[in-house]
DNA sequence: CCAAACTTTCAATAAGTACTGAAACTTTAA
DNA sequence: TTAAAGTTTCAGTACTTATTGAAAGTTTGG
């Protein structure tokens, strides 16, 4: 396989399967281009590279940019902006982490939390409601909370992590 | 709020989750319903309830077996088959990570061992996209790990996992 | 072996989501 | 202050994915 193969090969990979995490295609496109490009590229850029037009690089850019994980670059005597992708893995992952808490996780305790409270009287399937999803909302806010103890480590933090539960 | 309300509400929010998560909408609020019924369901129960069709309903039971997170079971003396889900939610969770690992992590990782075999001479975009995806890989085939790890734990894993983290 | 009860499949279609492109807006340098 | 360079917005459209519903398939009891 040659550069040119490996890198469409790459860019797609990364699209489908943002897509599969609830992220838009062209959006993980543009990262996995940022992020295999050793300069800053120019909107133009993205939009030769993966053949879309400005309004959608323009949206996805700016989205990737509010996710934290893509930053607009500046260069002495260019106007245009440039665009580089978090170099840091560590960083990425812990900001995808968050945005997702914080996008899905937190609105759905907040859900569990209101439907588990109704009153039930001698209905059992209101019980057995309550008691589920009780249940759930105990889970989901312990993982959440998981999820911020792991991501919390400064670095390494999959390393460090895996060492700990080897205790 | 009373139950019915809740139950609805219930419903569509793990539906919504369901398909920021990858995973089909319907597919989700089945088994929501299945969650909280205290009784395993029929297929036309769940057609009524969801107000789904019945090719709907079958298919998407059929996807919730086929991961391992509702049952088919069988009353004496009747002929319909009935569903159920998964009762005890650490394996719930524990089967979908198993399930995700196995149909987009470990294929990524396929993708990212090939394209990081690229040969390199002295072009630094092709060097760069080569030790880019060569720290992709060993970063997701870490986190794997990682997941395998934690949710090899038999009982309570998450509680589990916190407790570890904590030393 | 048959017909009734039930389940699955899949082509057609609906619903949902993303993308384009042109117009509006903003910034900059002269 | 102006026009050229650059960016954003959003209505219309294309594309993707989910759903229906009817026909085909399967199972069971008599």
């Amino acid at each position: 396989m040659e550069f040119k193969e490996a890198k469409n090969k790459f860019i797609q990979t990364w699209g489908s399967l943002g897509s599969q995490w609830g992220i838009n295609k062209t959006m993980a496109q543009i990262h996995a281009l940022l992020m295999i490009s050793p300069e800053p590229l120019s909107m133009e850029d993205v939009m030769e590279e993966l053949y879309i037009s400005r309004g959608n690089a323009s949206m996805n850019l700016r989205a990737l940019i509010e996710w934290g994980i893509a930053y607009k670059e500046y260069k002495p005597g260019e106007r245009r902006e440039f665009f580089s992708a978090e170099g840091n893995i560590d960083e990425l992952a812990r900001k995808i982490a968050k945005e997702r808490s914080k996008r899905e996780i937190k609105p759905t305790l907040r859900v569990l939390k209101d439907v588990s409270a109704i009153e039930v009287n001698e209905n059992s399937k209101a019980a057995h409601f309550k008691a589920k999803t009780e249940e759930l909302y105990d889970f989901v806010s312990r993982a959440d909370n998981m999820l911020e103890k792991i991501t919390a480590q400064k670095d390494n933090w999959i390393t460090k992590t895996i060492y700990k539960l080897m205790s």
